[in-house]
DNA sequence: CTCATTATTATGTATAGACATATAAACAAT
DNA sequence: ATTGTTTATATGTCTATACATAATAATGAG
């Protein structure tokens, strides 16, 4: 198989997906390497390095050096998992948004908030609780905790016209962060502030943002009934 | 600033992170462009080139021909979702796996199904309806159509021993999927299969797979409560 | 002034060649 | 048998150069 039709990395790559897909490769498998597959397609060995390791950063081949490349046996798929300003969110449905902060005060977190934030004992947190609403709706409770000391900027801001959430997105980077996805029964607190049944299944959001080594905020978002979250893979 | 310490894609890359992360360049900020940065960092500009490409893969940088390189205004984070095979996340817990078929038969599904699956009207899908278990107590209800037609493979599979979940994984790979999270109130019917209290809000997991243009198969997985998802960004 | 054409420019990509680096496998020494 | 050393090899990466491509900006025709 001589064709000259693999002139560019792209082409590569499709040929080694659908060598994949058809199972002429298969899981596990180690494919030729770089240089006989740069004679094979009749391009540059680059140009065949640049499609393998592009198929094993989206996680279908494994490479390492001397060993070769195998067709991963089980793929792990990456999906793009935004934080949304919960504004947009919601306009974009074509719904009207509306806040409203509930309360705002800088106190001694609880013992769950430290451990996951990793905190030290004395650190004292900005506690913000506030809904988003939908059409006038509840649409998600927010219950967030804020690090001063890792985000000095917030001492200046009241969160009375803008939620934390958006005003985080739009002010503060980060450079990781951990995400739960979880449902919890309400409970009359939270039946309350959402205006649903008590014991009524919620999607609950627990997320914490990190830059370098030290928690910026962590928040619990608990979402009315029917939200749903998607993806693609 | 000539230093000459930038001699590989990855140190291109932390600098410029650092220059994005010091809010040097600020978001929606247009960046030098290739040719001047190599020159900075006395490298080639294909160097330049590797580093830019990958943080604009990861959503950090938007590049456009002629346009020029920007700092991204709202950064995108992908998270890996892995398809889990239960029985392993189970295992890997430490508890007993076991698993049981309630029924399978192969029928034409209800609306829903037709139009998430985008099927034809008179397509028949194998639905099988099984638990996943951990010591004892059940894990997860899953709830699973699979297109015969697509996926002829699994007309000799009896899915007693194994679960489709896990056949699926092992044996049937795909192209693309999307995938819904959201919360329910269990209902009389989940409450028996799961054991758990009527009206208690349980976790739901939709997810459909593809390949090319047709789905392969499409799950409703309800778990027991308490059940959490987590992942990174 | 408007619209179509052309020039310019920044990124995108291909190439050959060279060297770097990790590591499996063969071999040697204990 | 175990441990340490060498060697061969596949991937990783850099370089210089060239051309491709997209899109903005400048230009000119009507």
């Amino acid at each position: 198989m001589s064709d000259l039709s693999f002139r560019n990395w792209q082409s590569v790559q499709d040929e080694v997906l659908r060598r994949i897909n058809s199972r002429l490769w298969k899981p596990g498998d180690l494919i030729p390497n770089e240089a006989e597959l740069a004679t094979e397609f009749g391009c540059a060995r680059a140009t065949v390095n640049r499609a393998l390791q592009n198929l094993a950063d989206s996680g279908l081949l494994d490479r390492r050096r001397k060993a070769g490349t195998r067709v991963t046996l089980h793929p792990i798929r990456k999906a793009t998992l935004d934080i949304p300003v919960i504004r947009r969110e919601i306009e974009g449905k074509g719904h009207t948004y509306l806040y409203s902060l509930i309360s705002s005060q800088t106190v001694i977190p609880p013992q769950g908030i430290i451990g996951r934030m990793q905190l030290k004992p004395d650190d004292r947190l900005l506690h913000l609780v506030c809904v988003h609403m939908a059409d006038g709706k509840p649409y998600v409770f927010e219950n967030r905790w804020i690090n001063p000391r890792v985000v000095p900027e917030v001492s200046g801001v009241r969160f009375i016209d803008q939620s934390p959430n958006e005003w985080l997105v739009e002010n503060i980077p980060f450079s990781s962060g951990d995400i739960t996805f979880s449902a919890l029964s309400a409970t009359k607190f939270e039946s309350g502030i959402l205006a649903c049944k008590e014991s009524e299944g919620l999607f609950v959001i627990d997320r914490s943002t990190w830059r370098g080594g030290e928690a910026i905020t962590s928040v619990r978002l608990i979402f009315a009934p029917g939200y749903q979250m998607h993806t693609d893979i």
